[in-house]
RNA sequence: GCGCCCGUAGCUCAGCUGGAUAGAGUACUCGGCUACGAACCGAGCGGUCGGGAGUUCGAAUCUCUCCGGGCGCGCCA
């Protein structure tokens, strides 16, 4: 419909131009607006303010003349200047009412679209370290993420949805030890636990297990493991030299392969119980990226002959540097440290190359909005691999601040202290949750209230939402009760029987679902979608207390019930689209 | 200190590529089940859109400045 405007509003541009009124130079830009009050027609336009300075004269006047060169069309049914030179467009009604035997007929794909063209698209998010299990903050990642790539793949992209798995690295060697001394309690020794170890309950499962599974295989004794190592800082030690140090001792009594072996007990257990969490909470990913792998397929050391080779890499006290404040960056940065390791940077560099390699026409990447300070130097990096930087989108979400009434609930992956995502989908359900996390645009901070989402779960919107969904289910049962049968055909033959204010309210509704959806999905905004949601079932709702529809009148019987069935049918598009369930009963 | 994000009703938030009278939910006050589910609906209450200046036909929206809050500024990941 907004299309059919734009084409009928080109033509009087044009006639303008023809006619002189308008300079030939002048490409206005042509904006229609769906009207917030019903008075004012169905659809506006701001053309005549806009070209009234180019073409010398005043709004209201130019709006007369532009409505008198558009040409008529069966579809609108009446036109209006109003206030300072709006363009008013009013739908004539039997057109609105197709729309019912439309989304009938076009069922679950009513709304989906074609604009993205099959453009090969990425999106990686989530991506926690591999260090415990996902908290709520990685929830509304997972849920934001998820809606995102679901939505662009609703409106014709081809988007593939990625975890960049960070299995490298300090953070995981301080894990694999953690567990290691964890097992070495489990075994009967004593060694006092690093205040910078990993502290969470689920070490300690997973070293019983390991000690359950292999015996004492990995024990070593005590003064061993403790002698000559620094002092940790409760002890007025550094913690930094002193886990490092019980890290290289964990290396050298273990032996490389035994040590390798405990890492990889740990980083699987965590990393199934990540995945196992994140498809219970509707999120899947296609693939599963580990940096471990860009070390041993030297994908690290070709991203660094190719930034070399460009001339971005130098070398200053012993370590390597890559020169990205030459491209927007604030300093140069390390990726080869004095002592020949690369950084966590250079992975990343190589991941990035990697993405590129694999021919996306666009990336996206959903971080946490601590890593913002990250973005200059990965854009520098794809600019200096050869890469149009525009090809990435970066997307911040911000932090989810967790309350517990009025008192703040602290995060820290390394003292234990935090509330998991799966305490919170058992605690709200996997729907609030969901929902709850997208209802927020994804750069507003987010106050999480965990008494109130657990104690009043009624009142969490979501069911305001589903509760519209099985109330059509239910006046299915109810039809059926009464011996009535559905008629779809007779119900279509008379949909012009459906004149009431508020049957007209829930129609013109329904029809804002395809171009929201789009505007969702291009601007990444799927709380725009969860607010569209509420506002169609709070139309239902309305029409529901306002009107009956198991009435006696057959004909507009059914076409009430045709109009209800089409309300079910965006519901449940819409809900499924955020992998949120469509109860028939609640 | 520098950079990014945010500041809208008592509370939680929409609205921001400039548009008509700034909207929801919640809280509070009324009213509605001899009706297909009251997990609902209707009405009311509630605002210097953080302050100030600018841009223009028009600013919550754009620019500048100040104030307040969050986050980041490692040879950590």
């Amino acid at each position: 419909m907004k299309q059919k405007l734009e084409t009928l509003l080109q033509h009087a541009i044009a006639s303008l131009k023809s006619e002189g009124i308008l300079d030939h130079g002048v490409t206005p830009q042509i904006s229609i607006e769906r009207t917030k009050d019903s008075k004012h027609g169905d659809f506006a336009t701001n053309l005549a303010l806009a070209l009234a300075k180019p073409a010398k004269t005043n709004p209201r006047q130019l709006a007369e003349k532009i409505i008198s060169l558009l040409p008529t069309d069966p579809a609108v049914s009446k036109i209006e200047i109003a206030g300072p030179g709006f363009i008013n467009f009013f739908i004539n009604s039997d057109n609105h009412l197709q729309l019912i035997k439309q989304i009938h007929k076009e069922g679950k794909s009513y709304g989906l679209s074609a604009i993205g063209a099959n453009k090969e698209v990425q999106v990686e998010f989530v991506s926690a370290n591999p260090t415990g299990p996902l908290h709520v903050g990685h929830g509304r990642g997972a849920a934001y993420g998820s809606a995102v790539a679901d939505l662009l793949q609703a409106v014709g992209f081809n988007v593939s949805k990625e975890y960049y798995v960070n299995d490298a690295g300090r953070q995981m060697d301080i894990l694999a030890t953690s567990v290691w001394l964890r097992y070495l309690e489990e075994c009967g020794e004593v060694v006092a636990f690093p205040s910078n170890g990993y502290r969470g309950e689920y070490i300690r499962d997973i070293a019983f297990n390991l000690h359950k599974d292999t015996g004492n295989e990995y024990r070593r004794p005590a003064d061993l493991v403790t002698e000559d190592i620094p002092a940790d800082e409760p002890l007025g030690g550094d913690k930094e030299l002193h886990i490092d140090a019980l890290i290289a001792r964990a290396k050298t009594l273990l032996g490389k392969s035994l040590y390798n072996d405990l890492f990889q007990a740990g980083l699987s257990v965590i990393l199934n119980d990540i995945k196992e969490d994140l498809e219970e909470f509707g999120v899947s990913f296609q693939k599963w990226f580990s940096e471990r792998s860009l070390m041993e397929d030297n994908s690290i050391q070709d991203a660094l002959d190719r930034l070399d080779a460009s001339g971005y890499l130098y070398q200053k006290e012993g370590a390597t540097w890559f020169a990205s404040s030459r491209l927007g960056d604030e300093k140069d940065r390390v990726v080869v440290r004095d002592n020949g390791q690369s950084t966590y940077f250079a992975s990343d560099i190589a991941y990035h190359m990697n993405k590129l390699d694999r021919g996306f026409d666009q990336i996206i990447n959903i971080w946490g909005a601590d890593h913002h300070g990250y973005i200059p130097r990965v854009k520098a990096a794809m600019q200096a691999l050869g890469a149009d930087e525009s090809k990435l989108k970066v997307i911040l979400v911000q932090f989810a601040v967790l309350y517990r009434g009025s008192e703040r609930v602290p995060m820290s992956t390394r003292s234990g202290e935090f509330v998991t995502l799966r305490q919170l989908r058992s605690e709200v359900g996997t729907d609030a949750a969901r929902f709850f996390y997208v209802m927020r645009k994804s750069e507003q901070h987010m106050d999480f209230d965990l008494k109130l989402a657990t104690s009043k779960t009624n009142e969490n919107p979501v069911f305001y939402v589903q509760y519209a969904h099985a109330r059509v289910c239910s006046v299915l049962r109810q039809l059926d009760d009464k011996g009535w049968e559905r008629n779809l055909i007779l119900g279509m033959d008379n949909l012009n029987k459906l004149t009431e204010p508020h049957e007209t309210a829930l129609i013109k509704a329904l029809s804002k679902y395809p171009e929201l959806l789009e505007k969702a999905a291009i601007q990444y905004e799927p709380h725009l979608l969860i607010h569209y949601l509420r506002e169609l079932a709070n139309s239902f709702h309305t029409y529901y207390n306002a009107h009956q529809f198991l009435v006696e009148d057959e004909a507009l019987r059914n076409a009430r019930l045709n109009l209800i069935c089409a309300t079910k049918q965006i519901l449940a598009n819409g809900l499924s689209l955020l992998n949120i369930n469509t109860p028939e009963s609640m």
